[in-house]
DNA sequence: AAGTGGTCTAGACCACCAT
DNA sequence: TGGTGGTCTAGACCACTTA
């Protein structure tokens, strides 16, 4: 991990117009992707990365300023500058958009509450053709499958059917799973360096198969929603492919079309 | 319209803390708000508004950045700075949230595509509880009641139920409704000086009623998705509720967790 | 040519956190 | 006390639009 990173940003090839922000921006990216600065320890300062890349503090500052809008970085005043970490506050507000349905009587404001996660089957297996397109893996390569069931206020409401790529994620075994920190986010994250930073949902009613209804508590065909999130990290590289089925009967799935002021 | 607005922002009241940009990024909402500024024309230069306000030109952009994200506001270089217009592009991609389902086969790339919206049902009525409660107005206050179908590549994907407040959008009639110029975000902004910033969307899984599944021309009980949106403007004041149904047979309800870079 | 936003600089001072 | 990020300033120069 280098402390320091004197990197020749001036001229980066022949026909440029990339603004000087962007290359800072850019290369902080690649470093973080290398695999520095991991979650724990800050960034060097914004002084001292102002200086290595010859550039005013305000460059760099506008630079950094993108990687928080889009939490990929954390600033703590006084402490210094972070990778984003996967915790529970980030899985709830970035990527957990179940909720109990509004009670219209009942004014009480619904507390986010953070899923009871139990994990029914790991295996190992070949990537089927859904699975290896999504993962940008050959057909019949490794992959993980786990499955999940997500459980709010005792209920069970969700269940999720993950893919990954076996290579990317090796010796990961079904005891390393369980024992989990917090959310499997941050397991890719602090095990294995990959930071998922966005993730692209689709979304459709289906009828419930017989096997999903069952964890569910619902009768077979059901109207269910099917949720297939596609999660991304630097680059857009894909890292894990998940299906999510949501019992919605007494639950929203929730988004806001742009964030609040 | 003042081209010029002298505050006195420095000392803002007693157990104040908020910084500067803040009180100017308050300071243009609150200008917007009333109505000045209209999406046609520029607002103030950055220089003259700098000026106005007492504050540096850093500190305004920095307020002026924050209402950029926000999708308040677009700057047009050499141009000037904008109430941020709801055209279609901005329907597209803030508003419009469903897509054709991927091709597995074919790699081409889904064009998103503009609906062709048809007005079935326009009405004024009184509101029902959760109409009143979605729009803060009282339980049988004046409602405009709208109807539409939305279709893409001329099949009928969704059906649209949405409800107004009769009392902010007066002589709103059919007619007008109907020869709208673009969508309908966009009559609400040019013809009352409403602009619609944010909205939240609650989804579920539903069996389709009988009448809405003739207009989606599926059997009656098929899954669909149900999407309740709050539509917001300033100060988080509401100004649409609208229930959508979809078809989710060849399309997804489509929404990216965070931003692309 | 004049006016707009877009980029970049080089400081100053403050608020917070560790020691 | 020293180091971190947070705010604010006062310029300079560039890129784009319009007349």
């Amino acid at each position: 991990m280098p402390a320091k990173n004197k990197l020749s940003l001036k001229p980066p090839s022949g026909a440029e117009a990339l603004p000087l922000y962007r290359q800072v921006k850019r290369e902080l990216q690649n470093i973080m992707e290398a695999g520095h600065y991991g979650p724990g320890k800050p960034l060097p300062s914004e002084a001292s990365l102002a200086r290595d890349l010859q550039v005013s503090i305000g460059t760099l500052r506008h630079a950094v300023d993108e990687l928080v809008h889009e939490h990929v970085l954390v600033r703590r005043q006084g402490k210094g500058t972070f990778v984003a970490p996967h915790n529970r506050a980030r899985f709830m507000f970035q990527f957990f958009h179940v909720e109990p349905r509004w009670d219209p009587e009942d004014d009480t404001p619904k507390e986010p509450e953070f899923p009871d996660i139990q994990c029914m089957a790991f295996s190992r297996d070949k990537a089927d053709e859904a699975e290896a397109r999504a993962l940008r893996i050959r057909r019949g390569d490794t992959v993980l499958r786990i499955e999940n069931r997500l459980a709010l206020h005792g209920r069970v409401v969700m269940h999720d059917r993950l893919a990954l790529s076996g290579a990317m994620f090796r010796n990961l075994t079904e005891k390393r799973f369980s024992e989990r920190p917090s959310t499997i986010y941050a397991l890719f994250q602090t095990d294995y360096g990959i930071t998922v930073l966005r993730a692209q949902e689709r979304a459709r009613a289906v009828a419930a198969g017989k096997a999903v209804a069952r964890v569910l508590s619902l009768p077979a065909g059901a109207p269910v929603m099917e949720v297939h999130r596609l999660a991304l990290t630097f680059g857009d590289r894909p890292v894990e492919y998940r299906v999510s089925t949501i019992n919605t009967q007494a639950h929203d799935y929730v988004s806001m079309l742009s964030k609040a002021p």
